[in-house]
DNA sequence: GTCTATATATAGATAGAC
DNA sequence: GTCTATCTATATATAGAC
């Protein structure tokens, strides 16, 4: 395989599913480093270390850490386009789509966990983040403003401006909380933090389990 | 800046309110910079420049930099300890006790935007971190407990358990959620804060504004 | 593409003069 | 108590060999 790009093709005839490239590789890493540890708390000889490489062979893909960090975030705006495709006509689909976005955050959550260490390392991203939010939360406002006309969720829209913005902070904030613990995250704790989601819209959904 | 302060007695019999000592200067600068710029990524030589002193100075008044942390966190331990003392017996003071709380953790903000880092730095507070959450849960747990006997809150058990996780998560995180765009935190979002987190217990309030 | 080797900057901590 | 001067460790980035 003598790949000679930079960016190679990821449109192959056949399904050679391993052999990820080095620099994808390195985008994994980075990532699991960036959530478990935080984003200033992870060093550059970690990343290399951890993607089986020396630190030089990392510069050559990312030039400095910046690079990195603004690779890993596009990484994060892509899906969060994708899942808000998925948005849902019907309001019944409405716990699903929360699900879609409540994964996603997790798995970006040192965007969350540590946003301010992420614009210091990465100026450049600053105005992004900003966008992808207000965005979001533009996307969220029509999904639920959708059920309150469908009758599911019966709220103010003020009260339904600030209901979105708490879900937001329960949504991206959940994980420091348990975090400070001192313990790791796993799975279940995903669940729990869902769970603590859905109960912020319980008081205000009409019927709860359409059985 | 010819201030020749060679020494400063601070036991002075008469209450002379100023001349704070350089160790409780160094501690309300370095509370400051923390809360603005996260404990990570504030430098030992940024905080003795902003105390107005040179970095050996520091040194003297605090061997490392966990000391600093640890004693910032002794302050937040103290203060809490005081607030939790003004807990109200009448549940018509609801309000006044969850908005000392708020401002507490206002001020203390670095505790919770940078826990992470907080007890990488310092890990002797780490189980300091643990039993004070602890403790103040079970306070606030009691409060509530208290509200809803006296009929002022109606809310199930086990729901009341999940709406004072929401509450401190978003007590503790709005700050995140706001500063992302960038801009500074002032006194105008600490009312934002509040509101939020007032919010969350609106749904289950029996009298909101008893006249 | 990957490596070795090195350079630069900064953070944190130390020793000792005054 | 406060300072100057220095030391060590580490993080990030560069240059060039293979």
């Amino acid at each position: 395989m003598a790949r000679s790009r930079g960016h190679q093709s990821p449109d192959e005839e056949v399904a050679a599913p391993e052999a990820p490239s080095t620099r994808e590789r390195i985008l994994a890493v980075s990532l699991a480093l960036f959530n478990t540890r935080g984003l200033g708390r992870v060093t550059t000889a970690e990343i290399a270390a951890a993607a089986g490489i020396r630190e030089g062979n990392l510069q050559y893909h990312f030039p400095r850490k910046s690079s990195l960090v603004e690779a890993m975030f596009a990484g994060f705006e892509a899906e969060a386009a994708a899942v808000a495709g998925r948005m849902p006509a019907d309001p019944g689909a409405l716990l699903a789509y929360q699900r879609a976005w409540f994964d996603l955050i997790w798995r970006y959550r040192c965007v969350y966990r540590d946003g301010i260490a992420m614009v210091e390392i990465a100026p450049a991203v600053r105005p992004r983040v900003h966008t992808l939010r207000a965005r979001t939360q533009e996307l969220a406002r029509a999904v639920f403003d959708a059920a309150v006309a469908a009758g599911r969720l019966r709220i103010e829209p003020e009260a339904l401006g600030r209901l979105i913005d708490n879900a937001w902070i329960v949504s991206s904030h959940w994980m420091s909380h348990r975090l400070q613990g001192g313990t790791e995250l796993t799975e279940a704790d995903l669940d729990w933090g869902f769970a603590q989601v859905r109960d912020l819209f319980v008081p205000y959904l009409v019927a709860l389990q359409p059985e």
